[in-house]
RNA sequence: GGGGGUGCGCCGGAGUUGGAGAGCCGGGCCAGACUGUAAAUCUGGUGUCUACGACUGAGUAGGUUCGAGUCCUACCACCCCCA
C-alpha cells in the first residue's frame, strides 16, 4: 500500500494525495460513509459507487464479530464478497465501542470485556483477537486497538489510558506482523493517537504513534463532546507531529465545517456517522447550510434538494415530495436523504482536493466556510 | 313513526358511586437534538391570554346541588333495534 502526496496548500497545511490500494485508490481529501454492520444503512453498493462516488467506506470489528459472526465472512471470502462492495474498505477496531458502550464492558490491560448490546453474552477483545478478527473481516485498512476516552476526562485518566492504548498499540502490530492476510491482498494497520484535549499528551502520543512507521495515522478521542476550538487545537498539534509522507485519518469527523478546517489542518481521511444519521432523521446538508426537510416549510418547494449538485438523486428528488415521504415514514425517504448527504460530503471533499492542486484552498475553505457556518 | 344507546382535545382509546382535570395512554401535527452507529432514534411542544401566572372548557340551552363532565329537562347530532 502506497501513499503519494500531490500537493501541499502554501498557505496551510492541506494537502491532496493518492492512497494506493489492492482494491483501488483513494483520493485524498476523502470522506468515507460508514458501513457499521457491512453497510452504508439505506445505500445500495451501486449507489454508492455510481451516484455517491465513494471511494471507500468503513466496517466495525465488534458489530461484524457479534453478526454476521467471523466465521460468515470467512467463509464469504471477506466483507468485501460479503457485501459486494469492491472498492476499498477499513475497519474500525472497537475502541469507539470501549467509550460508546461504556457502561457494557470492562477495561484490563489484557483487553476490554463487552456484554453484546444483542444478547448479554460475555466476549473479551484484545489487541490480539481484534487483529485476528480484523484479518478475518479483510479490509484493505485496519485499525489498531485502542480506548476511544471519554470528554470530559480527567488529566490522570486520560494519561494512563493514552499509555495502555500505546501498550495495546505494540501488541496489535507483533499480532499483524505475526499473521499474514487470508484473501491474498495487503491490508495496513493504521495506528491511533489519543490524550483527549491536554497538549503535552497529544504531542507524546503523536510521537509514539509516529515512531511505528505504519502506512498511515490516525486521530481518536476527538469529536466526543468537546469544543470545536479543542478538536482544532488537538488535531493541529498532533499534524504537526505525524509524517507528511504517510495518510492521517481523523476519526469519527465530523460536520461540513469541522472536516474543512480540519483539511486545513493536514488531514486527509474522515469518517463520520452525521450524514447518515441525520440524513434518516431529515435532516440534510447543502451548500447553503443545512435544512429539515421535515419543517412544514417545504411542504410545497417543488425545487430540488439540491439544484447544483453534482449527482443525479439531489437534482432529481423535490423537497416537497422528500417532505411527504418522511410525513408518510416510506422508506424512500431516508434512502434519498442518506444519498443526498453522502454525496454532499464526498463533493465537499472532492471540492477541496481541486482547490488543493489549484492552489487556491483555503480562500475556497473561508467562503464555504462562512457560507455553511450555521452552526454545522 | 316507536324504543334504546352515545356525545369533552386534531383523531382513537381509558377514566366517573356528584368532590382537585387544561388533563391519562396511543396516534397525528409542530419543532429540536444527533460527530471512529446500542440510533429509520431520542427530547420537547400541541385550548386562549396581557403567559414562572391567569382565564375558558365535557354537543346546545336550562335546572337540581355547597359542589355537575357525572344527576334532571328540552333540543341537536350520530349509532343500534322495531315498524
Amino acid at each position: 500500500m502506497k501513499f503519494d502526496l500531490e500537493a501541499t496548500d502554501s498557505k496551510c497545511n492541506a494537502r491532496a494525495g493518492t492512497l494506493h490500494t489492492a482494491h483501488g485508490k483513494i483520493e485524498t481529501p476523502i470522506f468515507m460513509p460508514v458501513g457499521t454492520i457491512a453497510t452504508v444503512k439505506g445505500v445500495h453498493q451501486h449507489e454508492l459507487h455510481n451516484d455517491i462516488k465513494a471511494q471507500i467506506i468503513l466496517g466495525n470489528t465488534y458489530h461484524l464479530y457479534l453478526r454476521p459472526g467471523t466465521d460468515i465472512l470467512e467463509k464469504a471470502g471477506g466483507l468485501h464478497k460479503f457485501n459486494g462492495f469492491n472498492k476499498p474498505m477499513l475497519t474500525d477496531s472497537g475502541g469507539y465501542q470501549v467509550f460508546s458502550l461504556s457502561h457494557r464492558r470492562k477495561i484490563k490491560e489484557e483487553g476490554a470485556t463487552f456484554s453484546s448490546h444483542i444478547d448479554g453474552s460475555k466476549h473479551l477483545f484484545t489487541p490480539e483477537n481484534v487483529m485476528d478478527v480484523q484479518r478475518k473481516i479483510g479490509a484493505d485498512i485496519i485499525m489498531a486497538f485502542d480506548e476511544c476516552t471519554p470528554y470530559p476526562c480527567d488529566y490522570k485518566y486520560a494519561k494512563r489510558s493514552m499509555h495502555m492504548t500505546h501498550r495495546w498499540l505494540k501488541r496489535c502490530i507483533n499480532r499483524f506482523n505475526a499473521t499474514d492476510p487470508l484473501y491474498g491482498y495487503e491490508q495496513a494497520l493504521f495506528p491511533i493517537v489519543q490524550g483527549s484535549v491536554y497538549k503535552d499528551l497529544r504531542k507524546q502520543s503523536a510521537e509514539a504513534i509516529a515512531s511505528h512507521d505504519c502506512i498511515g495515522n490516525a486521530i481518536g478521542g476527538l469529536s466526543v463532546g468537546e469544543p470545536h476550538e479543542d478538536m482544532y487545537e488537538m488535531t493541529d498539534i498532533v499534524c504537526s507531529i505525524l509524517p507528511k509522507e504517510k495518510p492521517r485519518y481523523l476519526m469519527g469527523v465530523g460536520t461540513p465545517v469541522n472536516i474543512l478546517e480540519c483539511i486545513a489542518l493536514g488531514i486527509d481521511m474522515f469518517d463520520c456517522v452525521l450524514p447518515t444519521r441525520n440524513a434518516r432523521h431529515g435532516l440534510i446538508y447543502t451548500r447553503e447550510g443545512k435544512i429539515n426537510i421535515k419543517n412544514a416549510k417545504w411542504k410545497d418547494d417543488f425545487s430540488p434538494l439540491d439544484p447544483d449538485a453534482t449527482n443525479e438523486t439531489s437534482r432529481f428528488y423535490t423537497k416537497a415530495y422528500v417532505r411527504h415521504l418522511f410525513q408518510s415514514k416510506e422508506l424512500l425517504g431516508p434512502q434519498i436523504t442518506s444519498i443526498h448527504n453522502l454525496a454532499f460530503y464526498l463533493w465537499l471533499t472532492g471540492e477541496a482536493r481541486k482547490h488543493i492542486k489549484a492552489g487556491d484552498f483555503l480562500k475556497w475553505k473561508n467562503e464555504m466556510v462562512s457560507k455553511l457556518d450555521r452552526r454545522l
